[in-house]
DNA sequence: ACCTGAACACCGTTCAAGT
DNA sequence: ACCTGAACACCGTTCAAGT
């Protein structure tokens, strides 16, 4: 719905390349204005020509800086892990896991409607790696051999991924934002006829993101500290 | 590619009700001509009018048993998780989770491109609830309060979802299965320029799906058993 | 009750032509 | 070097018209 036209100049229908001075498209204006797009309308609301629009350009240039759709997403996921603020290491294991997982929720959760988009990527750019190298550094100088290191990242990510994939696909339909909401939630569950589920109706019912968050990583930073020793 | 036309009869161009004694269209049949098309194709090339040609239909027919193509993507999640072999509790805790975690992975993994769907939409009807009355009841049976309860299934099925989603988005890249791309993905690895990256490089780049799953899971039992007797 | 023709307002992408 | 016109082969969806 919402348009932002952010062209300089009210870009007259021309051809070739533009003259000097004008506007000049670039892989960060492109992304930044999908990022516009996504927060406005969603990741489906994305096309080449949506972008374009915003840019005050037509779709097909956007082909000069980006390989198609597909590539335009992952530049934008791309951006967004390259955006985390990696807090230095104090040497606390657990304090360190925490902070980063934290950061990594902090940034996801900036842009809400595009957070799929990096725990679905495959993210194998060197951007991506930067958190990979920081909870690996972590691991090891705890002691953990690089392969139990592995095993414990990929855990531990899985843990922070699954988590804030509910929290961002749930979206606001929970939350203790809308009582109503919640009460009719709560309806639905005990209508289920299912015995546990009614039992913990209010429980479902409710969810906090920010602890629920916690709680997922205090139980998987719990048992990584329970294998410092072994 | 793999285009399968299964109409009883060549079709001919025809309106209105359809002759009695002819092929007639059915939530089900869409779901599995959807399904098809994933299998085949990919998510992303899910169309009304693609899933239509696989049932020699007009695309816009589906519209008579689906809400659109959000609906119809709904309706394949659904029908998946709905087709979960729960396992009968045997009491045993620790093996009880872990049965059902096997179960999820199984089904996710018979359409593997289909699986972030089912990861990924938000899964609130009847079908999506089995498995989440299975859990509760395996977890109150062990003598958890519905509060502590609804933390420890959704940590559980945050961990279980981040590892499948992990599998399912990495696909073949990552594996033993071809040796070849591993060599290459090292080669990358230790080109990042990252110490401890470059350290592990042996270690990220191998990736057996089903033994890093069983690791996931069993650190999160492990975390919910040393939580019974408190 | 269920299907389609016509129609509308969109897509992604290629490629040659412009400056 | 960078942009666009023209063009192609697609989309999802509505709505009235058919049987």
């Amino acid at each position: 719905m919402t348009r932002s036209a952010q062209s300089p100049e009210p870009t007259a229908a021309r051809r070739g390349r533009p003259p000097k001075g004008a506007f000049r498209l670039s892989r960060e204006a492109i992304v930044e204005a999908t990022l516009e797009v996504i927060d406005a309308d969603g990741v489906a609301a994305v096309s080449m020509r949506a972008v374009g629009r915003v840019l005050g350009v037509d779709a097909k240039s956007l082909y000069n800086y980006v390989d198609g759709k597909d590539g335009l997403l992952d530049a934008v996921a791309e951006a967004l892990l390259g955006g985390i603020d990696l807090p230095a290491p104090t040497g606390d294991l657990g304090n360190d896991l925490r902070r980063i997982a934290l950061a990594f929720r902090t940034q996801a959760l900036a842009h809400p409607e595009a957070a799929a988009l990096v725990l679905t990527r495959q993210l194998s750019s060197f951007e991506g790696l930067a958190p990979v190298e920081a909870v690996l550094r972590i691991l090891s100088e705890a002691g953990f051999d690089p392969a139990e290191s592995v095993h414990l990242l990929r855990t531990f990510v899985a843990a922070v991924v699954g988590a804030l994939l509910r929290e961002v696909s749930a979206g606001p339909t929970y939350g203790a934002t809308n009582p109503e909401l919640v009460a009719e939630r709560v309806r639905v569950l005990r209508g289920s006829g299912l015995a546990n589920v009614t039992a913990a109706a209010e429980e479902l019912a409710r969810f906090d993101g920010q602890a629920e968050y916690r709680y997922a990583i205090d139980f998987a930073i719990e048992t990584v500290l329970a294998r410092v020793s072994s």
